[in-house]
This record gives C-alpha cells, structure tokens and sequence, in this order.
DNA sequence: GCTCTGATTGTTAGCGCTACCAGCTGGGGC
DNA sequence: GCCCCAGCTGGTAGCGCTAACAATCAGAGC
C-alpha cells in the first residue's frame, strides 16, 4: 500500500481499512472490529482508530463487505406506477422503516402489469443481491410471477391475494368495502352501485367483493357493476351511465379518483350530492376532504402497510418466524358526499 | 457461507463464475469476456459459455464485480416527500430511464427538508457507493445542502436554482406563472392575486416572480400573494380569505392541490368559477381536468425533467461535458376554470 | 512462581470478479 | 520456410473487507 498524502489538498484515492489501520497504529482487523463490534475493542484503541477514521475521511467499501458477509444492506421494492397516491405511500412507508434499520431501498417500478413485468422486476433487483424483496402489485398477475419465484430470496408481497406463497400484508378491502356499502344502506337507500376497480386487481375484487356480500345479505337487489381503470377519467365516463339512471341514489366506488370523475358526471347531469344521490369512495386520497362535497370515503393506512411489509420481509431475512397474514382495517371516513335516501 | 442445505434436497451454492468456467470447458477469464464483451470471444465459445450460464442458473455478483471495477450500477435519488404527484412523476421517470440503461435506482425520501436531511440523504446513499445522484429538493436548503458535497460524486439537482454548484434541470417555472398570469389579463381581468407555495422553495419563488412581473410590466396593481404549504387545507384556508374581497376576480395559485381548496373555499362563499372569479392552478395533476369546474393550470413535463436529469448524470459519469442548465418549459392548458372577467 | 483464563489484537486466507499481460494458434507476406 | 500479426484464450494478481483461528498479555488462582 502506498501510504496516501490524505489531507493535503492532493486529492488521492479514497482512504481504505489498511490506511486507517496503519494511521492508528492497528491492524486492518483491529479496525473492521472497532467500527462493527465496538465492544470488542479496547475504549483507548476504538479513539484511536475513530480519529484516524475521520482524519482520513474513511468509509467502508459496501461492495468488499458484502463480497465476504454475503448481505447487501439493500431492500428491493417492486411496484406498479409509483405516480399513484397508494404505491407512492406504501413505498415511502417502506423507506422509512428500512432507513430506521439501515437498509437502503432499491425499486423497481413496473410500467405494465404482468407475469412477465413482475419477473422482471424481481430479477432485476435480484440481479443487484438485494437482501429480500417487497412486492406492491396487487394484481392478479403478482399471484403467478410469484409462483415461479426463484427459491432462496426472502420476498413479501402486499395486497397479494391469499393463495400466494409468501407471506402477505393486506388491507383487508372486503371490510372495507363492507363498512361503505352499510354506511349508505343505514341512510336508507334502497341499494347502493358499485362503480370497480380492473377486476384483474386484487384490492378491486375485494372492494367487489364486499359490497356484494353486504347487498346480498341485506336481500337487495345487486346491481350490476361497471369496471373503470381507477382514472378520474374512467369514474367520469361510467358516473355519466349512472347519471342518467334515475334509479340511482348510492354509489359506492372504487377509489378517490374515479369518484371525482364520478362526482362531476353527476353535476353535469344536475344531480346533486348527496341530495340526489350519495356517494362514497376508497383510499381517503389527502384531496377528499377538498373535493365538492368533501369526500365519504374508506381509509387505507398505507404508512401501516408499508411499515408491516418491512418488518415482514425483515423477520423473514433474519429467520424469524412469522404467523400469517397481517391485516390492516380500513376506517370509514364519513363526510358530505353521502347523506339519507331522497324522498 | 457455507452452502445452505435448506429446501430441496440438492440445493447447492450458486453458480459462480469457475463452476461456468469448468462447465464450459474454459477459462474464468474467457466467461467474464463472453458476458461484458461478446464480440472478443469466439462464437462457438460464446455459445457454449451461454449455455453453461443458463444450465447453471449463473448470475454474475454484483459486489465482486464492482469491487474490481470501482462500478456499481446504481443511481440514488435524493427526493423530498415521494408522495407528491411531483417528485413521485420525477422520480418514475428517472427509474425508467436507468432502468433502459441498465441501472437500478436507489432512493432514499427525506422526511424534512433542510441542510442536514439533504447532507444525510446525499451520505447515506454515497455509503452505497452509488454512481451517482439525482436530487429532487426544490428548496433553498438543497442549495446549501449542496456546497457541502464532498466532491468527487456525480450530482445533479432537479429545479434547485442557478447559484448551484452542479448542473441542473430547470422547470421554467418564471415562464409558466407568465403564461398563467397574461392568460388571466388577457381575460380582461384587473390584476391577478396569488397564493403561492412556500417562500423557501424554489419553484414557489419562480411562479411568484414570475408573475409578479408580468403585473409591474402591465402596470398593474401587485396584491400581496399569501403563502401556503402545497396542500388542499392550505388553499382552502387562504382561499377563504379572497372569496371575503369582491374585488379578488383572478386568483393564481401555485399548485393543483391548493387550487382545490381554493375552488371550495370560493364555492361555499357563493362566489362562482369562472363567472365571478377565474383560477388557474399549476402542475396538471392527472384529476385536474375533473376539478369543477375543470381546471386551467399549467403542465408540467414531469416526465422529461426525469429524463433530462438522468440524461445529465449519465453524461456527468461517463465524463462527457454538458452545456448549462437544462430548462423544460411548462404549458398553459387552459380549462374551464377561467374566463372573461366579470362585467 | 507458575498455570490458566479472558480480553484484546494480529495473521491468514479467501469472497467472486476483472485488468493486465502473456501465450497460443493460423494465415499472409517476404 | 520463416516471421509477423491479429484473433482468441489463459494465468496471475489483486479490488477491500471479514471469518476463523492464532498469538499475546495481564491478572487470578493455586
């Protein structure tokens, strides 16, 4: 090793354990042991070695480390458009709590939404050796490119679906949308719409799902649902149907931004809320309680879900064992868009 | 590590180069050529490389090899909040766009903004050896969070001003407020008020000159503009306050967000939009056209100052010069949100 | 005084890969 | 026929770090 003329303003080569080592007057193991195990080292020698560190400016070498620890210290986080409020959120939750934990987040957004895609993603991130790997793609394709997952790699997924063979975090969207479709039944209407998600999506088919138990355990009548793309366009373009059905004075959908659009199909077509008709949405989006009326919606705790996913997939790369499926509630938020059936 | 023996029966070690090498019939050496430099390898020895890889399930080690070649593939991105539409936008399109250059993005989502989250975030991901970074922090602490850069890592920063010491992607965000606030004059209306984002963030700074200057240019009145946080609760709040001044006919507001609550705060006061008074709002949100009414805003190319900004690292990497700021110019999409001022 | 123990430090040997240089082959030019 | 050159392949030497064991030393116990 040629020594390197560190402070001086000759820039040389980043300092590395042997010059840390030779400036405190150690071994290279003496030093790896006072910035890894501290404890196993003398108070006198640590100082000296920590002065050294910072005199030279060391950091260790990730890539050394992890050549011969074999773990990375990095998280990866496949996921669909993390332009969505949802995504987005679950995938700060995450960050944050690995950050806590000193992991570093790697991501791999998904533009499309298939086998293929997720695989992709994975083995992209795998590519990297990330240490275990968080799936936000609730969609249906997540079940079969996790099927063919290659064995060896701690991965969660979230929003997964049941029949998955990883441990899963969900919101359980069916009590979700079970608490909507009461609320608007308990104001008296006779029945409530449903406006869907892609039934491809797993959260969808849940929101479905629920809102059809509801109605019929209630003995009413189960109109037939429409599927929109979660789009403000799509609520907008499917909420004009709606709007011209007299019949209708309760819809319950899918999520906030289609519900904008549904929100203003109705206006355009005179119909007021929640006197007319009321209408209930899902996510509580930061916007709702903004929207005209503010927003009745069913609340995701997406920070929750992101922190439970990590904590998951960490006791899944520590061999901690874990039981089942962690469900997180969504809370109805109830505010103006919906109120008591008219007449 | 020893070899785990831990699902199927026969689960070995992973393939590493050697295991190709023997399998092959060749050298480590010539593997590692078949794989990063195809062309100075023989076909049928590429071949017979190739197919000893797939057999084998080969994956190359990402640390080994970065150890060697001071390369480790991976971008940070320093960003505050990804759950903005904003950042989150910048933040895709900058993923894409590594990914396509076979990178992967490493994130690290800043809680607060100030000088020491930027300084943490910039250090935590150096501490990944990462190639390079992006920083999206349009906030006057990035700038000072920047001159303390240790030098010798590409950065580049995202809409962080011009007294910067690396280069940068501008969203001309002076244009934009111009187009916004002549837009509102051309409409005949007096003057135009302004609620803007927080003084400290740049791109509130640049929508507030510009128009401000648009105003002294016109020679017209320059009402003091109040300032809010981003959020819908913020504009609503402020927007309560100019739906109280009759005079108020034109309000700017420097995001899509806040223009929400302005739109309530005006239509609980019985003020209508566009008749009484127009707004335009700023970023184009994927609901603004589903606002109500549909909202004039200024649109942001989120996607391109992704791709720009990525652009500018791979060039700061490879060393390739660069010339200047890159500037990306908003557009006026003008909605149903502003019209013809009244009387 | 001498052995034994535990605390502390050092030595050795790689982790898996690629830069660098050397060696080998066959064909063209003399 | 011999040399030279290009095209391909192989050997060697680390990159910076830590696991595993070895060595050292002071003080406790006899």
């Amino acid at each position: 090793m040629t020594p390197s003329s560190d402070d001086g303003r000759a820039r040389t080569r980043p300092a590395v354990l042997d010059d840390v080592a030779e400036l405190a007057g150690v071994s290279a193991m003496t030093v790896s042991r006072a910035l890894n195990a501290p404890d196993r080292v003398r108070p006198e020698t640590r100082a000296r070695v920590m002065a050294a560190v910072n005199k030279l400016g060391y950091r260790p070498n990730p890539a050394a480390r992890q050549l011969v620890t074999g773990r990375s210290g990095v998280l990866g986080v496949v996921s669909f458009d993390t332009t969505l409020y949802g995504p987005a959120s679950t995938l700060y939750a995450i960050e944050q709590a690995a950050r806590q934990n000193d992991y570093v987040v790697n991501i791999a957004s998904l533009g499309a939404l298939n086998r293929r895609s997720i695989g992709e993603g994975v083995e992209r991130l795998r590519a990297q050796s990330v240490d275990g790997i968080v799936i936000v793609a609730p969609h249906e394709s997540a079940a079969d490119g996790l099927r063919h997952l290659s064995p060896g790699l701690p991965v969660v997924a979230v929003d997964a679906g049941e029949d998955i063979p990883v441990p899963v975090v969900m919101v359980d969207q069916r009590g979700g949308a079970v608490r909507a479709t009461r609320h608007l039944l308990s104001l008296g209407h006779e029945t409530v719409w449903h406006l869907s998600g892609p039934p491809n999506w797993i959260d969808a088919r849940g929101r479905v799902e629920g809102w059809r138990s509801v109605l019929e355990a209630e003995g009413r009548s189960v109109p037939e649902a429409a599927a929109g793309d979660w789009s403000a366009y799509s609520g907008y373009r499917l909420g004009k149907r709606l709007a011209d059905d007299p019949s209708v004075t309760a819809v319950f959908v899918a999520n906030d931004q289609m519900t904008l659009g549904v929100l203003r199909a109705l206006r355009e077509a005179g119909r007021r809320v929640p006197e007319d008709v009321s209408v209930v949405g899902f996510d509580d989006v930061p916007e709702a309680a903004y929207f005209w009326p503010p927003l009745t919606t069913v609340r995701q705790n997406f920070g929750e879900v992101g922190r439970h996913a990590f904590r998951l997939l960490l006791d899944r790369i520590q061999g901690t064992e874990q039981e089942g499926p962690r469900i997180v509630e969504p809370e109805l938020v109830v505010r103006e868009s919906s109120g008591p059936a008219p007449h």
